[in-house]
DNA sequence: GACTCCTTGTTGACTAGGAAACTATCCCGA
DNA sequence: TCGGGATAGTTTCCTAGTCAACAAGGAGTC
């Protein structure tokens, strides 16, 4: 891994990580575009599908993204009719998002382009590698105690 | 995998994939912005060190990012005193990007981060790990043919 | 040699996100 | 009960990309 001098950007397992993860990604956001959605309102829709609703600060901690980003990313669900804000009663600085009925039917549609995704990038694997790579993975992340996901 | 309905997003590999990605991409991005560079400008400066002299547009394919995000990559860089611009005498059209001796002296210590930073993250994997996770990310480039590097 | 088409690089409009300032509301203590 | 933080969300400004339109130069053809 270290080499002698000035390692080679291909000498690193985050270089190779980063290739397979972007390519992965960008196939899913050509996916899920075509339903009119990217990635990061795939990943707030599915947050909301297990959740009746929720507050938007909740769903910032929750993806990693900036309250800002939150704001921003509801306002164009919202747009498209697939989420409602509403006013939390019980606290007048509160906001609650939620799927409507639109957005509801949606996300089981996303998540089979999500299932068809990754198997398109890892059904060629051995199922022997599958656990090896979810295994060191999870490794990683427990090791290092990653809890947000930065979007970045 | 596939489940009966509407899989969660922790089901995908590429969750896990994107995730530890992602994480690895911004500790990354952390330490060499400690230097004033970004990780695409590490990138275009990397593939520099190996040239004597390369034009934008190769630099783009390489990259996989657009020509015109060379442009303005080349101009924060020529702005740092880290490269410069030089049209080709050959080609009216073209032009030639090359590191600077500020440029090239930088390439090294960064490297070296890069070294830092894989090792913060894989170093806590056993040598079959390694090698495993090498192999799979390997096979899955090469079963797939990716070649571009999206930066997405 | 001039016309057409291709290629190179730059530019402008747009997008999605972060950081920080801001507003409104809540809560708590004196 | 009111004054001073804390908290929730929004807004503004900035950054780093894409995409598409563009100008300028090159290359082939007649």
């Amino acid at each position: 891994m270290a080499q002698d001098r000035t390692s080679e950007l291909t000498a690193h397992l985050g270089y190779w990580l980063r290739f397979v993860s972007n390519h992965v990604s960008q196939a899913f956001a050509r996916k899920v575009e075509a339903r009119g959605v990217t990635v990061a309102e795939w990943v707030v829709m599915r947050d909301l599908f297990d959740a009746e609703a929720m507050a938007p600060s909740r769903l910032a901690e929750r993806i990693g993204m900036t309250r800002g980003a939150i704001t921003k990313l509801a306002d164009r669900l919202i747009a498209k009719d697939l989420v409602t804000r509403a006013a939390d009663p019980a606290d007048g600085r509160a906001q609650t998002l939620a799927l409507t009925p639109a957005g509801r039917a949606l996300v089981p549609e996303l998540a089979a382009l999500a299932d068809a995704n990754d198997s398109e990038f890892f059904g060629g694997l051995t199922p022997e590698e599958r656990a090896a790579l979810t295994r060191i993975l999870r490794g990683i992340v427990e090791r290092r105690g990653l809890t947000r996901i930065p979007v970045d």
